[in-house]
DNA sequence: GCTCGCGTCGAACGTCTGTTTGAACGCGAA
DNA sequence: TTCGCGTTCAAACAGACGTTCGACGCGAGC
C-alpha cells in the first residue's frame, strides 16, 4: 500500500492532505463493496475517521468524489491495457494475433482483480461503475470508445478476412465475458460447480478465457 | 398488452384491483428504465395515476413490490428456457448438442428483449435486477442455481470428454455474454462500430452469439 | 336502511440524505 | 507575538424518502 492516491497523477502538491487521501480510499472501498447509492457521505467519513464536511471541502460533492475515483481508476486501467497492446504489437511487427490482443484486454483487470492484489478494490469499483454509473460517467465510458477503437482496429488487422460487423459483435461478446467478473458472479459459479472452480488461480483463468474467446473469434 | 399481470399466475381473484396492476406495470417500467434506487414510490404512483399509499397497501413495501416483479419475471423467463431445453432434448433423444442447449438459454431473453416486443421492459428489468439487486434478490438468483444446473448437466452430457471444471467456466463465460445485453452496452457497440451493427435483427444476433459461444465451447 | 369491510384519498410522520455554515484550530511567515 | 490562510470541526439546514394514519366513499350482505 504505497500511497495509491499520489503514485500516479503528478499532484501539484507533493504532500496532499492526509484527510483527502483517507476519504478517497475509504470511498473507493465502500463504493466497490456496497454500491454507490448504498453508501452515504457519513459512511465514508466515518470509515476514513474524518469530519463529515471533508468530502464537500476536498471534492466539492459526493458525486464529484465518485467521479474523480472513477476517472483515475479507469485511466489507469486503460493505460495498462494500451501498454500491453503496444507491447504485443512490438512483438509481432505491428500486427499481433487475436490471442495477444485479447490478452492485452483481459490480463490487466484479471491480474489487478485477483485476491490479495492491491488493486482488487479498484477493479471492483470500475466494474460497479459500469453498471451503476452516473449519466456523467457513462459519458466517459462513451469516450472509452476511442480506447476500444484501438482494440477493434487491431482485431480487424489480425483478421482482415472477417467482415467488420462480425469483429464488432465478437468484441461485444468478449467485453461481456470480462465485465461479468464480479464477486457475485464468481460466487454463483463457485456454488454451482460445487467448489471445483478456483478463482484464485489467475493465470489459469486467463488461459481459459483466452481459449474460449480466441476460439469464438475463429468461428 | 393483454393483462400481463394476471395472464400467468392463477390469481385467486379474477378481477384484480386495477390500481394494483397499474402500480405493477408502472414500477416495472420505471425500474427497468432508471434503476431501482433512482425511482421513488412517488414516481411510481404518479406514473400509474394512483394514490401514493397504494404501493404499501397492495404490496406491503417498495422492496416487496420490487421483489414481486422480480420473482414473477424471473420465473417466467426460466420456465421458457427450461421449456426450450426440454424440447431440444426431445428432438435429440435426450442428449441435445451444445448449440441447441445454448440456444435454449440465449433465445428467450433475446427474443423477448427485442425492440417492440411486449416483454422488452421485463427483460431489461431482469438484467438490471442482476446487477442492482437486493440481498434478498441475490438469494433468489442463488436458487437460480438449480435452474442453471440443468443447463450445466446438459452441457456435460453433450461434451463428456470435457472436464467438468471447463464446462462450468465456459458456462460462466456464456452467461457473461448474455448479461451484457443492456441498452447502454448496445449503445456503445453501435457508437463504436459507426452504426453498422443493427440490434433489431434478433435472429441474426442469435446466430452470431451461438456461433461464437459454440466455437468457444469446442476450443 | 343500516352496517361492515375493502379500497382510496390527502396529509402527515420520522428518518436519512447531501450540503452549508461559521467558529475554532494549527501553523508558517512577517 | 501577531497575522493570515488552509483545514477541521460540530451543528444545523432543507429536502426527499418510505411509510403510516384517519377519514371518506361505496357496494354487498343481513
Amino acid at each position: 500500500m504505497t500511497d495509491p492516491l499520489t503514485q500516479d497523477p503528478p499532484e501539484t502538491e507533493e504532500a496532499q492532505a492526509a484527510t483527502k487521501q483517507a476519504v478517497f480510499n475509504a470511498a473507493e472501498r465502500l463504493f466497490a463493496l456496497h454500491g454507490f447509492q448504498n453508501v452515504s457521505v457519513r459512511d465514508i467519513t466515518a470509515e476514513a475517521g474524518v469530519n463529515l464536511a471533508s468530502v464537500n471541502y476536498h471534492f466539492g460533492s459526493k458525486d464529484a468524489l465518485l467521479f474523480e475515483i472513477f476517472r483515475r481508476r479507469t485511466s489507469e486501467l486503460n493505460r495498462e491495457r494500451a501498454r500491453m497492446l503496444h507491447e504485443a504489437g512490438a512483438r509481432h511487427g505491428g500486427k499481433p494475433p487475436v490471442r495477444d490482443i485479447l490478452e492485452a484486454y483481459f490480463a490487466p483487470p484479471l491480474r489487478w482483480g485477483s485476491p490479495d492484489h492491491d488493486r482488487r478494490i479498484s477493479v471492483q469499483f470500475i466494474i460497479r461503475a459500469r453498471s451503476e454509473g452516473n449519466a456523467e460517467m457513462r459519458e466517459v465510458l462513451r469516450n472509452d470508445v476511442s480506447h476500444l477503437e484501438r482494440f477493434a482496429n487491431a482485431l480487424m488487422a489480425a483478421r482482415p478476412d472477417l467482415p467488420k460487423e462480425d469483429v464488432y459483435w465478437r468484441l461485444h461478446f468478449v467485453l461481456g465475458m470480462v465485465h461479468n467478473n464480479r464477486f457475485a458472479e464468481f460466487d454463483r459459479l463457485h456454488h454451482l460447480s460445487g467448489g471445483i472452480t478456483r478463482e484464485g488461480d489467475v493465470d489459469a483463468l486467463l488461459k481459459r478465457m483466452l481459449d474460449f474467446a480466441e476460439a469464438g473469434f475463429s468461428a
